[in-house]
DNA sequence: CGTTCCTTTTACCAATTGGTCAAAAACAAA
DNA sequence: TTTGTTTTTGACCAATTGGTAAAAGGAACG
């Protein structure tokens, strides 16, 4: 818990969380051996463990620094700006997060399908407020007829599917689509399903 | 690979099955233990074992017996049916899997996000042919009108990532909407969300 | 140079892992 | 009841697991 102090542990503890992401979020902290994290960091086990003191260290490293950056997109949204665009920057800046930290998508993925042991406490405190306080928020564009009648918490899932999809099913999408880009292309489905989901008639 | 004989191994191998299925669906393969599954199925891991050759075979038989289920709502998709009720009636077939079906949905989840070391094939095979041979079909449909025009894969895309996401995320979900059934609410928010998206203007 | 602290390695450990084997137990057919 | 077959168990194994202890190697600094 202390910070870093010298430069070859700044170094290393970050080469560290670099190499457990990549593990963690393939395999899960049951499915990931502290020798893969070793390895993918270039460090010897024993060494791994004279900067985290477990495994279990390095998992709830990754998660909180994750969730710090996880919940920032969606306290982003403006409850003053446009309500249109204010929800389709909310659902880009999503999936441009899949795309540029696929890896922080998927360990967040098998933390959530393993039941969330780790963050549930986050999830039913911290992120059920931040949802509810925009549910508030969309309910007041609905009520002043700025977008279409639609569920708000639903709302927000959908926003959550549809882009992390193509973080936490990469392998699946690119297996279908082949050698196109699907980022690119997603981003204008996701644009025209948006829109077409928000403007009022 | 050959079919039990006697009841006993009738329904010994069910067992197995359904815990393989309860305990892959949380771990991944390689996060569960045969001790876990054992102990799930109620019998001794040797005698797992004179059942299946290897913890893999348990999990390979879980994912064959998967991929039936899973192709087969995209197989009803009716190229002669009316395109919105079609397209409607895939994404409430597969939000009912979700619903019925949400291990099945979790296992398929883990395989993908460790890169569908065992599934990959049948992704890049059987998969991919059956969704271009529905796009061609949603193609069908927007050049006659019938559908408005939008990306057909992400269509698809959208549908599995939307549907599954209450099977995958189930936690998160109930985490944030406390005690209400999430489906109810899902299966109005989702066929708004599509007759919208779909409805030409 | 020597000393002090930080870092890395070597050797090791107990527990758990997937899996084997032979013998015992349960069962079925006669 | 006897015989043959199927099912279950208990004891065991080599490999891997997360983790430790102590000593060796380095860098910094007077």
């Amino acid at each position: 818990m202390t910070k870093p102090r010298t430069r070859i542990q700044q170094k290393n503890h970050a080469v560290i969380m670099a190499a457990g992401l990549e593990v963690f979020s393939q395999y899960g902290f049951r499915g990931s051996t502290l020798d893969q994290v070793a390895e993918a960091a270039g460090l010897s086990k024993p060494n791994l463990l004279y900067y985290f003191p477990s495994k279990e260290a390095i998992y709830q490293g990754l998660l909180v620094e994750l969730l710090e950056n996880w919940l920032e997109p969606l306290h982003q949204l403006n409850p003053n700006g446009n309500p249109v665009e204010e929800l389709l920057g909310y659902a880009q800046r999503k999936l441009a997060m899949s795309r540029d930290y696929p890896r922080e998508s998927r360990l967040f993925a098998t933390e959530i399908l393993q039941g969330a042991p780790e963050i549930k406490p986050v999830l039913e405190g911290e992120l059920r407020t931040l949802v509810k306080e925009k549910c508030k928020v969309i309910e007041g564009w609905i009520a002043a007829g700025q977008i279409r009648k639609v569920d708000p918490v639903h709302l927000i899932f959908s926003i959550w599917s549809l882009t992390q999809h193509y973080a936490d099913f990469d392998v699946q999408v690119r297996a279908i689509m082949g050698e196109r880009d699907p980022f690119a292309s997603a981003a204008v489905h996701l644009e025209d399903l948006f829109r077409q989901m928000l403007t009022p008639t």
